[in-house]
DNA sequence: GACTGCAGTTACCGCAAGTAACATGCTAGC
DNA sequence: GCTAGCATGTTACTTGCGGTAACTGCAGTC
């Protein structure tokens, strides 16, 4: 019964793994990206040692603590990204998506994005800032392979879909996090703007009357 | 002769205050953003409470220094963004000085707005993560002015504007951040290939042929 | 019943941020 | 000249965190 008792002891592994995290990921939201070791072992209701023995250490911790959201999102993403409709229509529903999980749990994405921000006035000691960028470089790669899976760009589509796929990702994500900082404006409104912006309104826009030089 | 000496002490403090920058960007600069307050007192030639006398703490410290970059690339922005040509000129120079900056200097660029990468393996103890963002902020908000003031976008143009110029700096931002990445290509081309995407090529590109009913 | 392996603990190290209290030199007023 | 004040600098400390070593108790095994 060896590796019935493996599976066994795997099993609890995993599960006090989700346990584990699922205290962190309180006490992460609750104290922002500062949370000590020492706190979310208190929070787990156990001591930080073995802490380090399921995640190795902190970076460890809030690795697998950001790929849950983060796989999450991608999730939700792709969903989105699938659906049969039209490109704008696909475009615009994708953008929404993304603004409204940001929208739903700005701690979430506080956390996946700005690692240094809640907590203490003098906080130390998170060495994220490993992880936004993965999130935001899964989401470009991701959305570049749609793009070049589903629309014809000539030669050089590949390098070309790349290049859109971040650049896409990366207005989505700064015009989110502005936008969230002060809701100037409704979510749809947003949406549309972006989308209007990809869709070249900017090219074609008069240049304005008493502007200088012209 | 009060004022006078006022002046004097003044103009010296600054002076210390240049300096102490200087040792700080070079030992930042060199070690990564995980830099202490103590190597950084001793490439000054001095001891650290003096740091914390002119900059109140780390996080002082590195506002400072971002301050200082920040500027400098705002300004080489603007004189790009200022230049007499057409808008798609205007635009693709500015994109392409942006690149040719974070290029250039990518240790600055990567404290600008990662600021938790080089270093020890086990680095801890920036507490930066507060200046990534005024930067692209700042930028987003310029962009805005002068789409606001340049371009005719009919009613809601302020709104409008302000979408845009956040958006437009988070594409030029995460595409030049993947391109610096792996070097995908060369910059005229990630230029051209940034300017396309706005001036609305991803509307007017045909489906892939065989394409999941797109 | 001794043996192995795993969850858990206490107690510690190292290190960096930040501070208090002490030393030193310069200018100013008497 | 001599002391008062102030800026500049120092040493030596506290606090708090990440991370680890070494010990403890407890399942199941031969």
């Amino acid at each position: 019964m060896d590796t019935r008792q493996r599976t066994d002891q795997q099993r609890s592994a995993d599960q006090r793994r989700r346990e584990l995290l699922e205290a962190a990921d309180r006490v992460v939201l609750r104290d922002g990206p500062g949370a000590s070791m020492n706190a979310i072992a208190a929070e787990a209701g156990i001591t930080k040692p073995i802490l380090y023995r399921h995640f190795g250490d902190k970076g460890g911790l809030y690795a697998a603590l950001a790929k849950r959201h983060t796989d999450a999102l991608l999730d939700s993403l792709r969903a989105a990204l699938d659906a049969p409709a039209a490109r704008r229509e696909r475009v615009e529903a994708t953008l929404d998506t993304y603004l409204a999980a940001i929208e739903a749990r700005p701690q979430v994405y506080r956390f996946l994005m700005h690692p240094a921000e809640g907590g203490a006035p003098s906080d130390q000691g998170f060495d994220t800032g490993r992880h936004s960028i993965p999130l935001l470089r899964r989401m470009g790669e991701e959305l570049a392979e749609v793009i070049e899976e589903r629309v014809d760009l000539g030669p050089d589509s590949r390098r070309l879909a790349r290049v859109w796929g971040h650049g896409i990702v990366g207005m989505m994500h700064a015009a989110g996090d502005w936008w969230l900082g002060e809701q100037p404006c409704a979510r749809a409104e947003l949406v549309h703007s972006l989308a209007d912006l990809l869709w070249g309104r900017l090219a074609v826009a008069g240049d304005r009357a008493g502007g200088p030089g012209f």
